[in-house]
DNA sequence: TATTTTATGATAATCGATTTTCTTTCCAGA
DNA sequence: TCTGGAAAGAAAATCGATTATCATAAAATA
């Protein structure tokens, strides 16, 4: 009856359409590849073309669509090398970040920090979409008082880009352990601002993160 | 009467105005913090509503733009702070690159260096619009052959990012001499592989830049 | 039979009109 | 005069339908 039933709170279609397709691209409800029929989308969404085609063009702009001239969307491929060079890129500019974090960070980093590394204990076993936003909230919570906003959405993008190829890799539980004592080892070395230590840390952190993540390409 | 006439090639209108939204933005034709008139830029550009919007959506994304909640599109206004952040990163991630590029630039990447160099003094006094686009090409082909499509993306979008600060600055044409004579010390100590001389002059080009490109903004 | 050409159905891109939301103005009441 | 709220106008967002383009299959030609 009443169509605007559909808005939640006041944002608009085409930036819940956003949302919902980011999650779901990083997530790998689809196939790697895929054609994006918007036409099925439409329906399964229940939104208009237009917003959208506005979600999906921004999604392109993003790096999480790949758009052919006049061939419509397509989910980006996966590709070993490209999988290392996201890492890599992760890699120095995260590391980059938490140096000026911990050099930055106040009372109030620390308290966040901590508050975000008990969230991710308890996310620990329950629904895997919580733990997955637990654990970005995390690391972005790491790096967030470093100072330059465009570092900090570099770095997201990337571990957007990265989860992907992560979310598609079978599981290694032994590693998964590591990784997992590993934010905890973080904190604690950010609190004793430990700029070096903790840099290290964090690299080797994303190299076993990469590790893991290698299990999605074949090449 | 055949409105596929509009089609120059075989590009969509919204990647068309894309394009041209974005020059025009980084070259400030529009006036900081201005709200987006949709219907003028559909009349001005002879296109619908649609792919307007998309491009606008596309560009929102990639930082040329702001999106406020239901009141459109507004040209991001300029400041200090940012502009800073901007500079910083910009020198951080080029030399970065800098330093892998001259690690792994093969005599291709050679070649290209001397001819975008020699395409960069031709366009010296030529008219603005040629120089700023051999300009960005100058530094795009510095970096090119750094082996990572991410940093590559990343500092385009710096660039352009940076010229819309700078294009809006008075000129200083004892600056602009000595910004134009280290292009070619650039290139002269890129080709010599002189790594660590190299990226400390890159450093002090965007520390000057930085001078230049502050006569935009007040605060 | 192989290759090109021509139809046909499917999909992408665009347009024009409608609906919703925001902004400004004006008026009533304090 | 000042404040709050309704009404009108402008602008944003969305929808449904149209147009253009692509992809596939059938037919025609060499």
């Amino acid at each position: 009856m009443n169509k605007t039933a559909l808005r939640v709170g006041n944002a608009t279609h085409a930036s819940r359409i956003y949302e919902i397709l980011r999650r779901d691209i990083v997530n790998g409800c689809f196939q790697a590849g895929e054609k994006i029929a918007i036409n099925a989308l439409k329906e399964r969404y229940c939104v208009g073309l237009s917003p959208l085609r506005e979600a999906l063009n921004k999604l392109a702009a993003y790096g999480l669509l790949t758009q052919e001239n006049q061939r419509g969307f397509r989910i980006p491929r996966l590709d070993r090398s490209e999988l290392d060079d996201i890492a890599q890129m992760r890699r120095k500019l995260e590391c980059m970040a938490l140096e000026q974090a911990i050099r930055y960070g106040d009372a109030e980093w620390e308290s966040e920090l901590l508050a975000a590394a008990h969230r991710l204990r308890r996310a620990n076993g329950e629904d895997v979409e919580h733990w997955e936003h637990t654990h970005g909230r995390f690391h972005q919570t790491l790096v967030a008082s470093c100072g330059s906003a465009w570092l900090l959405r570099f770095i997201e993008q990337l571990h957007d880009q990265f989860d992907r190829y992560r979310r598609l890799a079978p599981e290694n539980s032994s590693i998964r352990e590591v990784l997992d004592a590993q934010h905890d080892e973080l904190v604690e070395l950010a609190l004793k601002r430990d700029i070096k230590a903790a840099s290290l840390l964090l690299e080797n952190h994303i190299m076993l993160s990469h590790q893991v993540a290698l299990g999605s390409c074949r090449s």
